[in-house]
RNA sequence: CGGGGCGUAGCUCAGCUUGGUUAGAGUGCCUGGUUUGGGACCAGGAGGCCGAAGGUUCGAAUCCUUUCGCCCCGACCA
């Protein structure tokens, strides 16, 4: 007998908060560092929750009458010039392509064929879809114009972690035009909304929706919403923007249209996005000592079925029954889709496995051996509760309540994020009170967090803030 | 880009201060068997130009110089 470590996770979150991430993202065998700085590979666990992730929102991009598109990786650095604001943002972080070839020398493969224009691996890509936007828009009747495009983009970090801040990421990025600055708000403010309840509903993070300060705002724009999550080490980490970019970018890349009085205008535009680094989010979120928990409302596998085969001639019975068990469970619907279930067949020792998937975060862990084939049963854990609180409970009445235990281990997640959110935040009113909570609290080093112009003291920043509260 | 730490087996690391047989451990991996409802056991096996390049020396994982990379904190960011 081996020892037992008494958490899968070393160091646990309270120790060592960063490593501690680190280490479930291996654990969980999500994702890894590559051999280029900065960049990461995505493994088909992290991967898979990436797809849930995406195939959930572009339903309600879908719904809200987006269509999907996809422009070039490579933007000409001319287009980035076009707005001094958005130039200046980027400036410090962009990949520059200068290069078509590459040529062999002594060894060596060196570029050749500078080009007469170098491009921009795009950072973002208003420029140039404001390029593709301006010869698609004629008329008033052209707007409102409703896009989307599913992409990855590269802004070169100094200081890249898993997920959180990678030099390349994926993401996806909506673009909009509209005729009147109104509509342009009302589209900035809707998909605001769409990420706070996108992140509540399918994530089960609570966030606060506000708007950032003049200082955090999108390089070019008027205003930037964001939603701002609190993570387990009491940190709150923006989670997705949406922008009103006014008539910068219309300016800029010439996005004009006849109006309905004859007269040309200048379309308004906005642009908003969510990156991989909700993953991230979700991990510092949910997850426990021994792993990741994934709210099974996107996970990749909701249900993993796990054989017990303690004799070599039981194998065939309690791999069938759990073949079964799998297509019972399948027949199921939660959240308007078929229960995701895998059944893992693979020959290892029944404590490794069910531990990979404890640090991978599967909601729901099923055993079934021997035992439960003479009686019909099943033992069912959630990864919401302790790790031998297995529920034995008959077949059918394991198929028939699945749904509903996915559903309570989604809103549990959701309370539990909320309660802890709820416990280590206050509103400050006045920068007076501001001041005082910081100061009081850590005398010996203040520390500050997020954006403070207070101004005068008299305009409050509109984005409530979330205030760490002293730790111990 | 500033401050700190670290590069030795797939992974985590010991060895280095005080150079000296064939460079070690745990874990993982492979084979065979026993196992499997809390991270299992026995036996055998594969796997390393000690991050890279120079230098000092009879001799370098170990000392010196340079370089590349990684991690943490800060600034910046989805």
């Amino acid at each position: 007998m081996a020892k037992q470590q008494q958490n899968a996770i070393s160091p646990v979150r309270e120790n060592n908060f960063p490593e501690w991430y680190q280490q479930v993202v291996k654990a969980a065998d999500m994702a890894e560092n590559s051999e280029v700085r900065g960049c990461m590979v995505i493994k088909p666990w992290g991967y898979g929750l990436w797809e849930q992730i995406q195939g959930q929102l572009d339903v309600m991009f879908k719904e809200t009458g987006h269509k999907n598109a996809y422009f070039p990786l490579l933007i000409p650095v001319s287009y980035l010039e076009k707005e001094a604001t958005h130039v200046e943002g980027f400036a410090t972080e962009c990949a520059v392509v200068t290069h078509h070839r590459l040529e062999l020398k002594d060894g060596k493969m060196v570029p050749a064929g500078e080009l007469s224009e170098p491009y921009v691996i795009r950072p973002t890509s208003e420029t140039i879809i404001g390029a593709a936007f301006a010869r698609w828009v004629q008329s008033y009747r052209d707007l409102p114009l409703l896009i989307n495009q599913w992409a990855n983009v590269m802004r070169w970090e100094m200081r890249p972690r898993l997920f959180l801040r990678t030099a390349e990421f994926l993401w996806q990025e909506g673009h909009t035009a509209h005729e009147t600055p109104e509509e342009a708000m009302e589209e900035t403010r809707k998909m605001h909304a769409i990420y706070e309840e996108f992140l509540r509903e399918h994530l089960a993070i609570p966030v606060i929706p506000g708007e950032k300060t003049e200082g955090e705002r999108f390089p070019g724009a008027l205003n930037t919403f964001t939603i701002e999550a609190m993570v387990q080490d009491r940190k709150a980490i923006q989670a997705g923007t949406s922008h009103f970019l006014g008539q910068n970018f219309s300016k800029a890349a010439n996005i004009d249209f006849e109006g309905r009085e004859g007269k040309r205008e200048f379309a308004w535009t906005t642009s908003w996005g969510v990156s991989t680094r909700l993953i991230g989010t979700l991990i510092m979120a949910h997850g426990d000592d021994d792993g990741v928990i994934i709210p099974p409302r996107v996970a990749p596998t909701q249900v993993v079925i796990l054989p017990i085969i303690p004799k070599e001639e039981m194998r065939e019975s309690v791999l069938a029954a759990c073949q079964q068990l799998a297509k019972d469970l399948r027949s199921q619907q939660v959240w308007g889709a078929p229960v995701r279930v895998e059944v893992d067949e693979r020959d290892l020792g029944g404590g490794v496995k069910n531990w990979e998937w404890i640090k991978k975060g599967v909601p729901v862990r099923v055993e079934i051996g021997p035992r439960d084939l003479e009686k019909g049963s099943v033992a069912v854990t959630r990864r919401d509760g302790g790790h031998r609180d297995k529920a034995f409970i008959a077949n059918e009445e394991a198929v028939a309540q699945m749904p509903d235990t996915l559903l309570s281990i989604q809103n549990n997640l959701l309370d539990r994020a909320l309660a802890f959110r709820e416990e280590h935040t206050c509103e400050v009113h006045s920068a007076e009170e501001f001041h005082a909570f910081f100061t009081a609290q850590n005398t010996d080093q203040p520390e500050i967090h997020g954006d403070l112009h207070w101004g005068t003291g008299a305009d409050l920043p509109r984005t409530k803030m979330l205030c760490r509260k002293k730790a111990k």
